[in-house]
DNA sequence: TGGGAATTGTAGCCTATGCTAAATTTGCGT
DNA sequence: ACGCAAATTTAGCATAGGCTACAATTCCCA
């Protein structure tokens, strides 16, 4: 129990860095989920395709959700998210979401608030998003 | 010439990893210029104070910047700002400006606000940035 | 002026995230 | 059922950005 207490215990930019290091595997999670949404299974191609990164990269990231508990697979076996990637992949996908939407409620243009989204997302903290929601039903 | 064009042939992704490169470099060039607005020189243990990380790692980080035109400096004397380095800090605290006040006028509070200005202002393009501009003299 | 404290540099190690090339496995179609 | 194509894994390399331990340098002041 004392480990979920270091996120609070350590500081600031110590924060900001391991946010850095979860940020990749919300985007995993969150392809992850979209992919399962359209097909019957996600194959790390799939990741390859959509991040634009060599089948090796996805791989040894998968290794990494693995070791984190975001993800399940066997060898030459699809990618499934666990319980937690589940609940990362669907927060993650909200909070894209409401990012994305406040972004065009600001004038924002689709496709750079679709870019803008991308990024700012992880950055996000729960009060900021609920005033971003409240913007929205303005 | 032809490197300028590098930012735009690439997609999206690789756009978006780049970018995580450069953060780093303007969270440096942001904080020597504030320092240097407080002090007659910036030195590497201030850095290391400002990002809580050791000596060594400002060293090296200072390494890249030098090599990437932002500053200059010599063997165990101060880190100064080259004129491109001068002109991102100068931009990266405006726009780090922009988006905390733009939080601000949002009803987020001060303390989420710095931390999230923080995270979110390598990701804001021009155009969010103007949006967040006009919001706050709606 | 000389010595110690503060600062900076060097050596060597780690993980994360990229890559290419080559080997392995799977699975489908003829 | 076999072979080929697609997918995955492995090996090996690079850079960025962390670290500790130790060496070197600077600078102040007693």
């Amino acid at each position: 129990m004392a480990k979920s207490n270091s996120r609070q215990a350590r500081g600031l930019h110590s924060r900001i860095r391991s946010d850095h290091a979860t940020e990749l595997a919300e985007d995993y999670v969150e392809a992850i989920a979209e992919i399962l949404e359209r097909q019957e299974a996600c194959r790390a191609v799939d990741l390859a395709e959509r991040f634009e990164v060599s089948h090796v990269t996805v791989n040894r990231t998968i290794g990494r959700l693995v070791r984190d508990g975001y993800v399940e697979t066997e060898p030459y076996g699809p990618v499934l998210l666990t319980t937690k990637g589940k609940r990362v992949a669907r927060t993650a996908a909200e909070r894209h979401q409401v990012v994305l939407e406040f972004l065009l409620a600001l004038g924002v243009s689709q496709e750079i608030a679709q870019v803008d989204s991308e990024g700012i997302e992880h950055h996000v903290s729960p009060e900021t998003l609920q005033a971003m929601r409240s913007f929205i039903q303005r």
